[in-house]
RNA sequence: CGGGGUGUAGCGCAGUUGGUAGCGCACGUGGUUUGGGACCAUGGGGCCGGGAGUUCGAGUCUCUUCACCCCGACCA
C-alpha cells in the first residue's frame, strides 16, 4: 500500500479531553472514524488489523471443530419471545417495526438463532456434540458507550453455540475452549490476560468465565489473590473478612436524635464504623418492593450479589416520609411484605450498633442470634487486601479489568425456554446441554492498542499489525532514491512482505513520527546517506537502536524479525 | 436516566461592554529547503449546531432544542 493514496489523515495534534489512550491513538493514526455516539467506521488499517485476528480465532475455532454460520442481524419478535428474553431485556436491545408493522429485533446476541438452526436440523442425539460460530456485528443501545472501540453500540463479534448429550460433555468441551481462548489472546498479542470466574448476568446458566484484560481503563474490578490461583471478578467474588474481636454487651437503647449517619453515631458513641450495622435501602423496581441490605458499618454492599437474591433490578432509594422505614435508624425486625431484607454474613459475629426502628434511637450491644434470628448472606463488596476464600492465606489484590471474551455453560436455559428437544439412545426426547463462548473482536483491537502503546503511538504484535514493514525512502526529491526504494517496494510485494510504503515528498520528522504513531513493528529507512554504503537502516518499533544492513541481505534480515516477533 | 462540559473553516482553537468573522495547522499555486512535524510569497475555504425571541443590529443576551465529550447509574 502507498500512503500517498491510503485513506484517512494521519492528526499530528492531541486531544485536549482526557481520552482512552487507544482511543486517542486508533483517531489520530487513521485507524477509525467516530459517526456517532458509540457507532464507528473502521479505516483501511483498522480493516486489516481485524481481518488478522478473524484468522487467527477461525484457525483455533477449525481446530475443535467449529462450524461457521451467519446468523441474521435483524430477526423478529416471536423468536425472542419464545426464549423470553424479548421481554426480560430492556433498553439495550434496538427495536424496529417492518413496513407491515411487524415488530423485529437487532441481534444483541445469538442463542435464539443458534436454537432455531439447530432445532430443525438436529434430529438425533448422535449428531451431537457440535459447534457452530459466527464472526458477525452485533448492535446494543449502551447506555453509556465509553473510550472509542472499548465500548460501542454496534461492534464486531465472534459468538460461538456448543451442543452436548451431556452436562460431562460439555465440561470437556469447555475445557477445550478455554484453552483455545487463552490460545487466541496469546496469538493476538494480549499479554496481560486472565480468565475470572463471574457473573452470568442476563445470560443465564450456571458456570462462566470472563477473560479480563488487566489495565486501569477496564470498568470491572478483578478480585485476585496474592498467593494461590484465585480470581474472581468483584461482582461475585467473596473473601475471608476479619472477624469483629468485641465483647458481648446487653442489649441498651441509646438516643442518637438526629445523628443518621454512620460517622455521626460512630462519633458520638466513640466506637469504629465495624462495630455499627448499617441498613442500606433499595428499591426492587418489578416486584416493587424496598430491598434492605443489613452489612457491618466499614463494608459496602455487592449490587449484583444482592440482586441475585432479590432476583429483581434494584436501584438505590431514599426512603419516604410515613413509610414503616425510618430512615437513619432503620434496624433489624420483621417488616411486612412490601420490605424484603438480607443480612450480611459479616453480621455473625460480634455485637453491633444497629438502628432501633424509631425515631431518634439505636440500639447498643445488639446480637443476632440472640437478639434477632436472621439468615445470613452473603452481598460484602470484597476489598482490597482481605483474606482469599480459597487458600484462606493469601491477601486479594482488586484490579481493573476490560472483558475480552467470555464463556458460559448455558445448560439447557435456552433448549428448555425454546423447546429444544431430540432422542436420546433409549428413544427418550431430552433438552440438549449448551455452552456459548464471545470475544469482542472491536474491544480487542481496542484492548491490544491500549495494552501496546507507548508516548509515540501505537505498538502492534507482528500477528496482527496492519503491515509488517513500514518502507521509509527520505529524499524522494532525488531520482535515484525514488527508483531505488519504489523497486525495493516492488521486490517486497512480489515476495510477499506486507509493506505500507511512504512514498510522499514529506520531511523526515513526518515520515517518521507517522510511522511511530500507525505502529508499524519494522521500519526500513532507505536515503541517500544508507545507499552510500549499498545499506537500509532496519529499526523495530519500540526498540531504541536501529541497524545498518547490506540491502541485499534485507528479505533475509526481514524473514528473520518476522519468525522472531512471532513466536 | 442524573451531574458536569463543549459546539465558530478539514483539524486544534480565539473572538472584550452586542457593531460586517479571526489565528495556527492542513489545503492550492510559485520558489527555496530536506535524517525527527522547514521557510518565503500568494490564494481558496464559514447556515458561528438548529429554531424562536430581545434589538436599528446577535457568534456574543434570553428561551428552547439537537449533537458530542467526561463522571456516575446501567450493561449478553
Amino acid at each position: 500500500m502507498k500512503i500517498s493514496k491510503l485513506l484517512g489523515e494521519r492528526i499530528e495534534s492531541k486531544p485536549t479531553k482526557s481520552m482512552a489512550r487507544s482511543h486517542e491513538y486508533l483517531l489520530r493514526a487513521g485507524y477509525i472514524k467516530q459517526m456517532c455516539n458509540g457507532i464507528f467506521s473502521l479505516l483501511p488499517p483498522a480493516v486489516r488489523v481485524q481481518r488478522k485476528i478473524e484468522k487467527i480465532i477461525r484457525e483455533e475455532l477449525n481446530k475443535v471443530d467449529g462450524q461457521e454460520v451467519l446468523f441474521p442481524v435483524m430477526m423478529p419478535k416471536e423468536l425472542w419471545e419464545e426464549s423470553g428474553r424479548y421481554t426480560s431485556i430492556g433498553q439495550e436491545m434496538f427495536r424496529l417495526k417492518d413496513r407491515t408493522g411487524h415488530d423485529m429485533v437487532l441481534g444483541m446476541t445469538h442463542e435464539e438463532a443458534a436454537i432455531h438452526i439447530a432445532k430443525n436440523t438436529v434430529k438425533s442425539y448422535d449428531q451431537l456434540p457440535f459447534m457452530i460460530y459466527q464472526i458477525q456485528t452485533k448492535l446494543r443501545d449502551e447506555a453509556r458507550a465509553r473510550a472509542g472501540l472499548i465500548r460501542t453500540r454496534e461492534f464486531t463479534m465472534k459468538d460461538a453455540y456448543s451442543f452436548h448429550n451431556s452436562y460431562e460433555d460439555l465440561q470437556d468441551y469447555y475445557n477445550k475452549m478455554h484453552d483455545v481462548y487463552e490460545r487466541i489472546f496469546k496469538r493476538i498479542g494480549m499479554k496481560n490476560v486472565v480468565s475470572v470466574k463471574s457473573d452470568s448476568g442476563m445470560m443465564g446458566g450456571s458456570i462462566n468465565h470472563e477473560f479480563m484484560l488487566l489495565n486501569p481503563i477496564g470498568e470491572d474490578s478483578i478480585v485476585i489473590c496474592d498467593k494461590c490461583g484465585y480470581r474472581a471478578n468483584n461482582e461475585v467474588a467473596t473473601a475471608i473478612i476479619p472477624k469483629n474481636e468485641i465483647e458481648t454487651q446487653e442489649l441498651s437503647e441509646v438516643y442518637t436524635g438526629e445523628k443518621h449517619s454512620i460517622e455521626e453515631v460512630c462519633e458520638q458513641l466513640n466506637i469504629k464504623s465495624k462495630q455499627t450495622c448499617k441498613a442500606v435501602c433499595y428499591y426492587a423496581v418489578n416486584l416493587k418492593k424496598y430491598v434492605v441490605a443489613f452489612i457491618r458499618g466499614d463494608l459496602q454492599v455487592n449490587e449484583t450479589k444482592l440482586r441475585n437474591l432479590a432476583k429483581d433490578e434494584i436501584v438505590p432509594v431514599e426512603i419516604e416520609e410515613g413509610c414503616e422505614l425510618i430512615a437513619g435508624n432503620i434496624g433489624p425486625k420483621v417488616f411486612s411484605e412490601n420490605v424484603l431484607t438480607f443480612y450480611d454474613a459479616s453480621l455473625k459475629d460480634g455485637c453491633f450498633v444497629v438502628g432501633a426502628n424509631k425515631n431518634g434511637y439505636h440500639f447498643k450491644g445488639f446480637t443476632f442470634g440472640r437478639d434477632f434470628d436472621v439468615e445470613f448472606n452473603d452481598i460484602a463488596k470484597v476489598e482490597d487486601g482481605q483474606i482469599c476464600p480459597n487458600c484462606k492465606e493469601g491477601h486479594v489484590i482488586i484490579s481493573k479489568g476490560v472483558e475480552v471474551g467470555q464463556i458460559f455453560q448455558l445448560d439447557t436455559k435456552y433448549t428448555k425456554s425454546m423447546n429444544m428437544t431430540i432422542h436420546n439412545k433409549n428413544g427418550e426426547l431430552f433438552y440438549p446441554i449448551m455452552g456459548c463462548y464471545g470475544i469482542g473482536i472491536g474491544r480487542a483491537i481496542a484492548c491490544v492498542a491500549e495494552e501496546s502503546s507507548d508516548d509515540l503511538g501505537l505498538k502492534w504484535p507482528i500477528s496482527i499489525a496492519p503491515w509488517q514493514v513500514y518502507l521509509c525512502p527520505l529524499r524522494v526529491d532525488d531520482e535515484n532514491i525514488k527508483k531505488q526504494a519504489d523497486a525495493l517496494y516492488e521486490k517486497l510485494l512480489a515476495d510477499g512482505f506486507e509493506v505500507l510504503y511512504d512514498d510522499r515528498n514529506a520531511s523526515a520528522g513526518i515520515k517518521l513520527t507517522d510511522s511511530e504513531l500507525m505502529g508499524i513493528p519494522i521500519r526500513v529507512v532507505i536515503s541517500p546517506r544508507t545507499l552510500k554504503e549499498d545499506k537500509v537502516e532496519i529499526k523495530i518499533r519500540g526498540e531504541q537502536e536501529a541497524s545498518l544492513i547490506e540491502l541485499k541481505n534485507l528479505e533475509e534480515k526481514l524473514k528473520e524479525i518476522i519468525e522472531k516477533e512471532k513466536s
